[in-house]
DNA sequence: GCTTGATATGATGAGTTCATCAAGTCAGAA
DNA sequence: TTCTGACTTGATGAACTCATCATATCAAGC
């Protein structure tokens, strides 16, 4: 899934995306961002998740590179692979700030836009026109 | 009628990679990280695509607020909307950098790409998982 | 008006990801 | 050696995303 040896740097960069592209993953590795290490009972505990359900986000940034585990004894511990995720979250939270500002500020001061930043896709919110990320393509 | 400030920033974060989880959407966006405006028609040129598949994308990309666009008579301009898209990508190229040079040294193909200074205290003051202050982001 | 070039939107089937639950592994305790 | 706790893996239907093609809009000329 992940080799991506010989593909154009734009193919490798979405795929990298693709791997942060849900909300438990992103919680899971902001509570990775806040402690050198944690443990999956730990995560658990933090997030809610059945330990099935967080094991396989799990697997899945495991499978991208993005954390890294052992086990000692019959506790497994995660942690970041790289410092550049923190680095990466940390951007994205800057870039957001801006998003979010702009877009509610053209939301007050032009009224109803059909510009929707950010709001995922789904049966959410029906007070906009069908245009709305993933609706219909 | 939007309200994301109210749904956890893991959420809204997970949404902005969503809308960067695809490799046509980081082109288009690489191709506006290394010029000021550029046209519909030049981005065509440019990936290849067809113009309503490229449209399709533009308009995710725009409904995700991630860049705008004006037109003036028959031509389409657009651009990022925030410098802070740019800085995203230089990022995850950094931790593309780090992720593929630990398994091979397969970095070459990464010499085309437009590099973008991050804005002044940039965040990649890397080694250390820079524990944000406020662990809930 | 009508035509043409530039872009955008809609519809659809194929492919992918997700949440749920059942079953499996691994290590330490009894 | 069986039990139990801590995780992981597998299977499945629902939901979502994608590429393709058809259709629509918009601006400039004729």
């Amino acid at each position: 899934m992940i080799q991506q040896e010989q593909r154009p740097l734009y193919e490798i960069k979405a795929n990298l995306f693709k791997g942060l592209a849900h909300p438990y993953r992103i919680h899971i590795l902001e509570i990775l961002s806040s402690a050198p290490e944690t443990t999956v009972s730990e995560m658990i505990e933090v997030t809610g998740l059945e330990a099935s359900h967080l094991s396989q986000h799990l697997a899945v940034l495991r499978r991208y590179g993005l954390v890294t585990s052992d086990r000692r004894g019959s506790v497994v511990f995660y942690r970041l692979a790289f410092a550049q995720v923190a680095d990466l979250l940390f951007v994205a939270r800057q870039l957001l700030t801006e998003l979010l500002g702009s877009s509610s500020e053209q939301l007050s001061s032009l009224g109803d836009l059909p510009v929707i930043a950010l709001t995922p896709p789904g049966p959410t919110h029906s007070a906009q026109p069908a245009t709305q990320p993933g609706g219909g393509w």
